[in-house]
DNA sequence: CGCCTTTGTTACGATGATGTGACAGTTTTA
DNA sequence: TAAAACTGTCACATCATCGTAACAAAGGCG
């Protein structure tokens, strides 16, 4: 399956969960949940999703107060967030936005516009993971019809190579671990082996540079790996 | 190809209108104009457009008026809209989707994002519109007497198999998930098996092929299916 | 240079996904 | 109303892919 990008749904209400999980999944989204605050942070600091929908009232703590310490971590400061907030309780700091989240939406809403608000944020805020398309280098990733070229030649991967090159190439040059690869790549619910990686890693590589090309992909000793930068200017 | 895609730009700016009807039209886009809302109403129900290009400021009637009035006619209830607003009416933009628009553009935008926003919205939302015949390589399907041929041969299709070609069809080159397919060809309603799309696929296979043509039909592991694009390209 | 850690690579059994013929039930056609 | 067409599901064969262990190679360090 393509690398989906991971919504992470705040809410205490199981009904409503359960509606945003289908509409969610049915539009190409991977949906973890939290329950409450204290999981909201837990469950982020795991999954590094790639948007936060995030009620306000929530039980343990509040929705504002976990938005504000999920803008103070590290791996979490630019993830969008939006806000549910119910019909009432539309103060003016939620209007301004100025609690932090990037769009918010009052209960109420519509599937339809919520799904909106959700491609307009990652848009706004995400433009790699919306792209149809990915490159890096000569290296191409078509997303809709789930080909790989470089260089005018069809590049033919397994369903994991795949994923694993669709995630390294949206963060260019950047060092993942193994286990952050194992996370991503193959869900944080699955458990392999760390070394897996390392074949995975084998595969793809010989896969774009069955022809004799420059390897891509820069192994870093006891980091793990990432696509190689110095590609993109050496490349011939 | 099948017809051009007619796209109603609805803007008061002249200098506006032109820039984009010169580069829609260079995407292969038909183009019709209205200045204000009144007219834009009038030349939605006579042109019946497959997309609306609607400024959120305009004379007459606002853009969010024409929006909801648009969503209440049959004949454009399932229009995309793409709103354009201008920067500052940032909070407009969310009421701007709560009306029912799909997208929206904050001016001033890049011409090459703009082509890229109207095409994702077309792609995701235009299987409802369907022009008569669609092509693809040497395939054929005349929606009209809903008669399907390949070179010059008529194929003999299934009513199923024939609204999965259609469908497949309309998005040339994108791969589908059983799931995905279920929804559009099914409907979203009936439970089957995912497995069931393997046996439709393989029954429109085998009549696309009867004569040891080339098989149009791409399996991608893991993901689904999709309309070869390479065919086109290879065909003889 | 030896020793240890880390990574590359291969082979292989296990698993999973797909293609296909058969079949029973249902709908459409003649 | 009988025949034909169509549908959804299953069973089974086949093939691709997966994860792991094992070993080779390379790097780091004294």
């Amino acid at each position: 399956m393509q690398n989906k990008p991971t919504v992470l749904v705040v809410e205490d209400e199981a009904s409503l969960v359960t509606l945003l999980r289908y509409n969610l999944e049915r539009d190409g989204y991977r949906v973890v949940e939290a329950r409450d605050g204290e999981e909201a942070l837990i469950v982020a600091a795991e999954e590094t999703p790639d948007l936060i929908l995030l009620d306000w009232a929530l039980p343990n703590l509040s929705g504002i107060e976990v938005c504000r310490r999920l803008r103070m971590r590290a791996e979490s400061r630019n993830t969008p967030i939006i806000m549910l907030t119910a019909r009432g309780e539309e103060s003016d700091r939620i209007r301004g936005l100025d609690t932090g989240a990037d769009d918010y939406v009052v209960k109420p809403f519509s599937m339809t516009e919520m799904l909106a608000r959700i491609r307009a944020v990652l848009r706004r805020l995400r433009p790699a993971l919306s792209e149809d398309l990915a490159e890096f280098g000569d290296i191409a990733i078509d997303r809709v019809s789930r080909r790989v070229r470089r260089s005018d030649r069809e590049v033919h991967l397994g369903p994991t190579e795949y994923r694993l090159l669709d995630h390294l190439i949206q963060h260019p040059g950047r060092v993942f671990s193994r286990e952050q690869l194992l996370d991503a790549v193959w869900g944080s619910d699955v458990y392999v082996e760390a070394r897996t990686v390392d074949v995975h890693i084998g595969r793809l590589r010989k896969a774009l540079i069955a022809n004799g090309e420059r390897d891509p992909i820069r192994t870093v000793r006891s980091a793990g790996y990432s696509l190689d930068e110095q590609m993109k200017v050496t490349a011939g």
